[in-house]
DNA sequence: AGTACGTCCTGATCGC
DNA sequence: TGCGATCAGGACGTAC
């Protein structure tokens, strides 16, 4: 499931496969209608022809191809993956936009598999209003630790679904959102505000670390496929892992669950307080 | 404004 | 072996 470290993974991908620079020749979009709840959707696609990449950006999971005239917003949703292909390599299964680019004289494809189709392909008129409603990025070095527990310490829902909340700090997605209040020993269940300053200064350092330990992972770890920004294996080096049974690498006892708005929540009951 | 929750989707997994 | 039920979850819409 893509998180900040998979689609800065995944941006970087693209900027060393010669996106940038490259111009968009043809889109073609699957027939099937995006879901008209959610996250999935797809728009705007018939401007792309002729627009040249200008730069990849990224704020939180949200990645912005900025052309020289609009902005193109790519979101991954959970199970979104870009691939670039040559000409003639065939179109994985579930792909759902395929775009075709040139850069000087070479063809190549972008391409956009989904199968649970949450991803998201839209058009934006600038970089404000796509990252507009997004927080700080959570690897953001202008965003301070103070910054970031002043901004958590005035909400009063338990802290776990505030990690969750993209327009607080963007990036932080349920797995590294569990890694970071082990790494503190915090509760996912805490008020945020019941929360001392002191624990949510380390709170920030640990979003960092995790993610930051996930990222070096996955640059450094290319998949059997060669592909560079998702790891097999990544759930397993993780200090919780999502399994029944599963124990707390601290206390060697067993991790409890809970949920939070549907979402499951690995913890250990006896070192997060 | 902040908070809570249902909804979209389909492959993987589990129980019978 | 097969079939149905359940689970996984990011972000948005709606309700309070």
């Amino acid at each position: 499931m893509p998180e900040l470290p998979e689609v800065e993974s995944l941006r970087r991908y693209l900027v060393r496969e010669g996106v940038v620079g490259s111009v968009f020749e043809r889109v073609d979009v699957e027939e099937k209608p995006s879901p008209d709840k959610g996250t999935g959707a797809i728009a705007g696609t018939e401007l792309l022809p002729g627009r040249r990449v200008m730069s990849l950006e990224r704020r939180g999971k949200q990645i912005a191809v900025v052309l020289d005239e609009g902005v193109l917003g790519l979101h991954m949703g959970m199970t979104g993956r870009i691939d670039v292909l040559a000409p003639d390599e065939p179109i994985p299964r579930f792909t759902r936009v395929e775009f075709h680019l040139k850069n000087r004289d070479s063809h190549f494809r972008m391409v956009l598999a989904d199968p649970r189709r949450w991803g998201m392909v839209r058009r934006f008129e600038s970089l404000e209003s796509i990252f507009s409603g997004l927080g700080p990025d959570a690897l953001d070095p202008n965003l301070t630790a103070e910054q970031f527990a002043e901004a958590v310490s005035r909400r009063t829902s338990p802290i776990k679904p505030l990690l969750l909340d993209q327009s607080l700090i963007a990036g932080i997605g349920n797995i590294y959102a569990d890694e970071a209040l082990h790494r503190v020993k915090i509760s996912p269940s805490r008020r945020a505000n019941r929360i001392s300053r002191k624990h949510l200064i380390a709170l920030s350092g640990a979003i960092r670390e995790s993610l930051e330990h996930a990222l070096e992972f996955i640059q450094s770890h290319p998949d059997e496929q060669g592909r560079p920004y998702i790891v097999d294996a990544l759930d397993d080096r993780m200090r919780l892992v999502r399994r029944p049974g599963s124990f707390c690498p601290r206390c060697e006892i067993p991790l409890r669950t809970l949920k939070f708005g549907g979402r499951t929540t690995y913890f250990c009951r006896n070192c997060q307080r």
